[in-house]
DNA sequence: CCGACTTTGTGCATGCGTTCACAAGCGGTA
DNA sequence: TACCGCTTGTGAACGCATGCACAAAGTCGG
């Protein structure tokens, strides 16, 4: 990186403003990508690798090799014509890239099921996600420590989190309460919200929030389900006896 | 539906052809937005409203209405102009859509504290998913009803797996056991997949695959983090005391 | 030192998804 | 019945992301 700049810089900032645009640049499934592209380089660092083509790691991270490599070009070109990418050199600037040179401080909401699994995670995978506060309101649970870490009263969510410099939070309550715990950690100062509630949340526009919906994967697999069970009834249309192809008869259902 | 067809068909089959091309035809990113109008819709009608406009309807789902107007396109017209859409009505179509007038018979294997999240929610919010089969290979769990369901073993994934209809796979296992978790849910027959372990699958064509991958969700929250103090330092640019600003000095990290 | 081979990085075309803007259609009203 | 205002449904333009194909650039063997 340090090597391949160079090209006149009129402020005096120490930082690359070449890299504050190229970030801006990234199309957020690029992003995404290269998380995906992060783990697999780990495992293949852990397991020694050094080097590896563009060829090998998209076929690893299940994605078309010209993708990968428009995807890595977004961050820089660290690769070599005829040789390939050094895994360590790949990792260390995705690595920055994703901001993960610092550790972001999160908190979990709602200690239910899903909660007490989050908090459990140890660390989350990849670490730099230490998991440093727990919420519920369940008065049994208060001071409970779950994973390491007691859990306080929602109440307490504004200084907890300004206190224990909480960089993301994590929602996994009951959908009624997800708006207002949402709206909780907005004002504690929370930028980025993970949302495993069945909701959609309002957030002001510099709030960041990703949503994580397990009824909307199952009901988009069951799309799928139902679309194959279809076009299996299409091709044999007509020969299969009548009746029983995931459609009521006359594509009329009304639910009970 | 059935009043509204009625161009001439050659086929003798029950089902309407229009349907099937129809959900064919349906971008993979109107799916997911369909299931969250669904549950909106859903939980008007708990609270009595029978009848909602493309702008409510779009504001309730955070998205444009035009957006919507178009996804609902997508599975007919359904709307009365000048007035907007019966609530019932646009329930009953988009369940047929998703395939939701079947229930899906769901496997969950890997009981660890994710498995037991899931096989504890119940049905699955918006039902239609009921969990009928666990699977680990922790001895200590087997037999082990969690969630009103017994753990089997996971050697017995394709005799349970075919008896108990599974069309759906969650995997909650550790990493290194996911892949071969999911060859021998694809061996029973199991067509659709939801993964929870961050590992790239490798399936056959015929086989649709979901991840929930939470390491990738929290580090693309880690990135718009970065992003965002960038981009205040870059506002702030040169008068910041310079060094601590998100990336390393000179943009050049190696990781420890 | 040179030429052949390999792999990256990227310009360009293609396709998909989103957004705009407006005609078509329906209910209410006089 | 005829008009008016409102909302849907969609054609068309735009923008983003994907995939292709190739030039640039490096390594390796002779």
């Amino acid at each position: 990186m340090a090597s391949q700049r160079g090209e006149g810089e009129t402020t005096t900032t120490p930082v690359e403003p070449a890299d504050r645009e190229r970030a801006r640049a990234i199309p957020e499934a690029a992003v995404a990508r290269l998380a995906v592209y992060l783990r697999v380089l780990s495992g293949m660092s852990d397991q020694g690798v050094t080097a590896v083509s563009s060829e090998e790691l998209s076929q690893a991270a299940g994605v078309n090799a010209a993708k990968l490599r428009k995807d890595l070009s977004y961050i820089g070109s660290y690769g070599t014509r005829g040789v390939g990418y050094d895994v360590e050199v790949l990792v260390s600037h995705i690595e920055r890239i994703l901001g993960l040179t610092r550790s972001h401080s999160v908190a979990v909401v709602g200690i239910g099921n899903l909660g007490h699994a989050l908090a459990n995670y140890g660390g989350f995978p990849g670490r730099g996600f230490p998991v440093t506060a727990l919420f519920d309101v369940d008065p049994d649970l208060i001071g409970i420590p779950v994973g390491g870490i007691p859990v306080n009263h929602i109440d307490e969510i504004t200084e907890v989190c300004l206190e224990r410099e909480v960089s993301i939070g994590v929602i996994a309550t009951p959908p009624p309460a997800a708006q207002s715990v949402c709206d909780r950690l907005v004002s504690a100062g929370v930028q980025c919200i993970l949302n495993f509630a069945p909701v959609v949340l309002q957030v002001p526009d510099n709030v960041e929030v990703r949503k994580v919906d397990l009824a909307v994967e199952m009901q988009i697999l069951s799309f799928h389900v139902a679309r194959r069970a279809d076009e299996a009834a299409g091709v044999s249309a007509g020969i299969d006896s009548a009746g029983n192809n995931g459609l009521g008869v006359d594509g009329m259902v009304i639910r009970p």
